[in-house]
DNA sequence: GGCTTTTTAGAATCCGGTTCTTGAACTATA
DNA sequence: TATAGTTCAAGAACCGGATTCTAAAAAGCC
């Protein structure tokens, strides 16, 4: 019934390769059908393998799930931890954390939903709080540093993580299910300003 | 198998009070268990029914939770509009607004992780959009308003839901994911503190 | 009290994820 | 190049949970 890809003897992919095809297959699963909404046998055809073959490399669906979102989380985070430590100034630190966020974004928007979702399921597991915690560390060290020069407003910790992320995923958001009529180039300025504004010494208390 | 709660002949209740009770039951087995690890039979027993009848009062679990969540967000939804629309200016809206959503999430928390949960998953599906929509218009008529005025900063509009709701649902992503240590009140503060300075109008552009 | 409609019980069904068994392909060693 | 051990693939079998279906009890109505 299912159209799979039979090889000829021979031509068997090395490991890594399986696990990567099987990852791809299922990303563009999820990425077309919704992550709750595409079944094993779905990625069994994109990937062209059997359930057993896709079990041996994977210990289930939330797996595979886990995984690459995992990977997109590091990606984006690595970014982010790249864009702050790379500004001249905290004013400039901030232009680069939106425009990389922005941009990231704009050009992964299967990686996008994928972190977004995880965000969600992550909060009911054991593991859950993980990934929260790897992103306001991520943050954590520019933002003290920053707010001990004075160069950036000194707030309670928490409020950080939620007036810098809070936009940023919110944006992730509306952009991931098409919501923004406005241009990119249009909400990284807006963004960035916002963010100034909120984080930067000086002005009302 | 499972304890069920059989009534005697001649006491049954009437059909919104028995709507009401699998509500209510499912509600709570979403709070303790997580809405995906929650089954039909759990809502059974809790609500001292079998499949059937719930079927009968609802088109399945997706629906009860639908249900549930919806009712969150337009219980929400009223709270910020009420809010917004009692202030005397615009400050005193915007520290109204962080008030009710502070206090909301506060003393509803199944309800807050189901408001949540359903902006997830709403996503994928046709019907989607529509409480995102919703959201906008709900603030949108209000900031339209201030910005013509001259009160509220003028921006592109998407850009008022990314840096209101932001930081708000961000908050309330902490908060029921139990991530917050800074008490109510000063989250309650600080979050009043970054919308004044991203929205009011006045200082850098 | 008999008729219709609503609600319930619970068995039957269906679907999708996971496990298990078998065998084929690869690897290393002699 | 046979051989033992290991990894990988196939696909049937299994299992749990959501949904559907049928019959019967309760409620409402005359």
């Amino acid at each position: 019934m299912l159209e799979r890809d039979r090889r000829k003897p021979g031509s068997w992919a090395t490991t890594p390769a399986k696990r990567r095809r099987i990852l791809d297959a299922a990303l563009s699963c999820f990425d077309e059908r919704g992550i709750a909404a595409t079944t094993i046998d779905d990625i069994c055809a994109a990937a062209g393998l059997h359930v057993g073959s896709i079990y041996h490399h994977f210990a289930g669906k939330d797996d595979i799930f886990e995984t690459l979102a995992r990977d997109a989380m590091g990606d984006y985070l690595a970014g982010v931890v790249d864009a702050l430590a790379g500004g001249r100034s905290s004013p400039d630190s901030i232009r680069r954390l939106v425009a990389f966020h922005v941009r990231w974004v704009e050009q992964r928007p299967a990686l996008t939903r994928l972190m977004l979702s995880w965000e969600e399921t992550e909060r009911d597991r054991p593991s859950g709080r993980e990934h929260y915690v790897q992103y306001s560390e991520a943050i954590g060290a520019w933002l003290r540093r920053e707010a001990r020069a004075g160069r950036i407003r000194r707030m309670e910790p928490d409020l950080y993580s939620t007036l810098l992320m809070g936009p940023l995923m919110e944006h992730a958001r509306q952009r991931s299910a098409g919501l923004t009529s406005a241009s990119p180039q249009t909400m990284q300025r807006g963004l960035a300003a916002g963010l100034r504004r909120v984080l930067l010494s000086g002005g009302d208390g």
